[in-house]
DNA sequence: AAGGACTCCAACCGCTGATTT
DNA sequence: GAAATCAGCGGTTGGAGTCCT
């Protein structure tokens, strides 16, 4: 019956991660790719369970994730995301490819909660609503409170979206029509980076006691960039469609060689993928004026999305 | 300078739906 | 179809770092 059990309490490693675990599972996935937790410990010898792992690998070493920093467009978008979405991290995490769904909770509730609640008891912002005004109101009120979230939400995305669009958007679309050559490197490149960047900071560590580990992310690695591989950012940002990532050649042993797994590339597709539909949205006119449903609109779309 | 308060974030916990046997 | 586990998600916590008095 079932399966076999994943990973016995006993013996599992708790706590912080140090580099060498890090660099073990990334290895390990460079070669096989994300998927199959169960497996991860036992096939790299980690005295962590999988979940430990597959965590360590989508919330810190997975490629493109940016740190530091939130922009005043991601936090914008954050905020309307919120109060479109509610705590669905995940998905709100889908719109913006380089964020963690960890790292936007975290901001969310060290940054923006703060934010909010400081502009709630003062003026009523745009950013009020829908936060914490859900709760008793009757269903009609809630519709229209929806309906003006949409609405906000929209205008916030265009914003963001309008600013960020000659990266983002166009890039990928470009990239569609033209081959983009950087992309299989870059994304490779970006592991690498990671890799370096744990180095880098077990270095430090070493040197420097006290120091945190290797999570000082806003230092760029040199290996990476010494080489003019573009930025996890850019790799992000300019992969291919999965047609083309996916299509025969991307089966062959040269295309693969120096690519991501295909579940990863998969993977990192998906989280940008929303993004062109949240375009189509925004662009198409006849939403925004009522004469469709809103709410209608945004929950087919929603369900379209995830 | 000391130490208490506060902030931040990586990692854990527990739940749920999906998947496998 | 039932049971057991997996994978993913959101909430919470622990501890290191920083700020304040």
């Amino acid at each position: 019956m079932g399966r076999l059990p994943c990973c016995d309490k006993v013996g599992v490693k708790k706590g912080p991660w140090t580099p060498e675990e890090d660099i073990i599972l990334v290895s390990y996935i460079q070669e096989h790719g994300p998927g199959n937790w169960r497996a991860v410990p036992a096939k790299t010898g980690l005295l962590r369970c999988s979940k430990s792992c597959r965590l360590r690998w989508t919330n810190y070493l997975r490629p493109g994730i940016k740190r530091g920093n939130f922009t005043d467009q991601e936090e914008k978008l954050i905020i309307h995301l919120q109060a479109l979405l509610g705590n669905r991290w995940a998905a709100i995490a889908s719109y913006l490819p380089e964020r963690t769904d960890n790292d936007i909770k975290n901001y969310w509730n060290t940054h923006l909660k703060k934010k909010l609640k400081k502009l709630e008891t003062g003026a009523d912002g745009l950013t009020t609503s829908g936060v914490s005004s859900h709760q008793s109101i009757s269903k009609g009120q809630w519709e229209r409170r929806l309906q003006t979230d949409i609405n906000t939400a929209k205008q916030a995305l265009c914003e963001a979206l309008s600013l960020e669009k000659p990266n983002c958007l166009s890039s990928s679309k470009a990239s569609s029509s033209g081959s983009n050559s950087s992309t299989r490197l870059s994304t490779y490149a970006s592991s690498t980076e990671n890799i370096s960047r744990l180095l880098e900071g077990w270095m430090r560590k070493s040197t420097r006691p006290g120091a945190c580990q290797a999570n000082s992310g806003s230092t760029q690695t040199d290996s990476a960039c010494s080489q003019g591989t573009p930025s996890a950012t850019n790799c992000i940002l300019s992969l291919e469609p999965p047609e083309l990532l996916f299509g025969p050649d991307s089966s062959t042993p040269e295309a693969s060689e120096t690519s991501l797994q295909g579940e990863e590339r998969k993977l990192v597709w998906e989280a940008q993928e929303p993004l062109s539909l949240i375009e189509s949205w925004l662009l198409d006119e006849s939403v925004g004026q009522g004469q469709l449903s809103l709410l209608d609109m945004a929950l087919d779309d929603a369900s379209g999305l995830f």
